[in-house]
RNA sequence: GGCGCUUUAGCUCAGUCGGUAGAGCAGUAGAUUGAAAAUCUACGUGUCCCCAGUUCGAUUCUGGGAGGCGCCA
């Protein structure tokens, strides 16, 4: 395995942060706000009144999957293509994806979209997928997936708490930073420890970040905050759920099914809110009833609302230059100074 | 109408051999460095259905009443 990225950070740290993307613009918010609804209307409105042809770049975490579609509000085929959309099906429904990897690869199409003269606009809700794009993430050792088997085996028997009395052997400020259940930063930690280069002390890569405010950009951005009255945003998920099984959920999740077999299941695409509830339906009945139906609604529905919250406390610490309400629904947008100030910086 | 079971947190239910009660889910808040729509953490006072009785003390026992469920008529 090669640690040449390791390295490369170590360098790069010592010179400064090194630019990304020249400037894209962020669309940021809970599921449901209104974030693709507002970049849409952002493109139509920046392509018509300021001769600003611009394009979408996608940073949602399960929108990339092909096939996995109603479930995570992907863009129609023809959204797709008529705004340019990047990082939308370029995975196959059983692929997977890191953070790191799709930060390099949002880098990689802004740089794209700007060398062709046009504004990067990326939209998503994914806390951490934003934050790596944003501000990067340490080039620390990557995902290994054998080593991440032998830990689960280990955890198995001896329990996480267990294992994070092993990481505290070996890197004790790191441990005290996780609570011994936290079995996802445990079993990464550990990764990252096993792999790091002979010589280099654990305690010198796992350094306390940051507030996400304080951290530097990896380019010229401008940030929307997009969110809406909770009572507003609960309504529209359910709605929105009316409107993906009317539209056929169920029977993707079938033809997934049916293809992949368990494997979908066991798939980051599988682990979607939402689509674990239909394959754990569709496993005790195969034609779900309206009751059934709608208790799975709901169900839905209330893990959608524990991902707003989740998404909201990850807003809060991100920096932002212009609040969106979308309460009243998304019409025609009045640009803020800040906005075209940005642009015209661009121009410059 | 008779018999049986049941009534405890927003919901589903434990439990207290009599000393006023706790799980799951929901809710709220927080965390988050390559699975992130993932994962993890913290937060639990409610006329224990009502009335009366026994008792130092009843949500718990006894009697009556009311609601729910089931069976028999």
């Amino acid at each position: 395995m090669s640690h040449s990225g390791f390295h490369a950070f170590k360098k790069v740290r010592s010179m400064g942060v090194e630019q990304k993307f020249a400037q894209a613009v962020f669309v940021i918010g809970p599921t449901a706000s209104g974030k693709t609804a507002l970049a849409h209307q952002l493109f139509e409105q920046l392509q018509s009144e300021l001769k600003k042809p611009c394009q979408l770049v996608n940073i949602d975490a399960f929108q990339f999957y092909r096939s996995v579609s109603i479930g995570v509000a992907k863009p129609t085929s023809q959204e797709i293509s008529s705004y340019g959309y990047r990082g939308i099906d370029i995975l196959e429904p059983l692929g997977s994806m890191d953070a790191a990897r799709y930060a390099e690869f949002v880098w990689g199409a802004c740089r794209e979209i700007s060398d062709n003269g046009r504004l990067p606009v990326c939209v998503g809700g994914s806390g951490l997928y934003l934050r790596s794009v944003l501000h990067g993430l340490d080039p620390l050792p990557e995902r290994n997936d054998a080593l991440r088997q032998m830990f689960r085996a280990s955890a198995q028997a001896w329990g996480w708490p267990a294992l994070h009395g092993w990481l505290k052997t070996l890197a004790p400020l790191r441990a005290a930073q996780l609570h011994p259940n936290d079995k996802t930063r445990i079993e990464r930690a550990l990764e990252i420890v096993f792999q790091l280069p002979e010589g280099v002390a654990p305690e010198s890569v796992f350094q306390s970040t940051q507030t996400l405010a304080k951290q530097e950009l990896l380019g010229s951005s401008y940030v929307i905050r997009v969110d809406c009255d909770d009572d507003v945003l609960r309504r529209r998920i359910a709605s929105r759920i009316d409107a993906m099984f009317a539209s056929g959920w169920l029977s993707e999740v079938k033809n997934l099914q049916q293809q992949f077999g368990a494997e979908f299941a066991l798939s980051q695409a599988g682990k979607a809110i939402g689509y674990r509830e239909i394959i754990a339906a569709l496993a005790e009945n195969e034609a779900p009833d309206a009751p059934q139906i709608s208790e799975l609604k709901a169900r839905i529905a209330t893990l959608t609302w524990q991902y707003v919250r989740r998404q909201r406390t990850w807003n809060a610490k991100e920096r932002f230059d212009w609040e969106f309400d979308s309460t009243d629904g998304i019409a025609k947008i009045q640009f803020p100074a800040s906005f075209l100030s940005f642009l015209d910086h661009y121009h410059a």
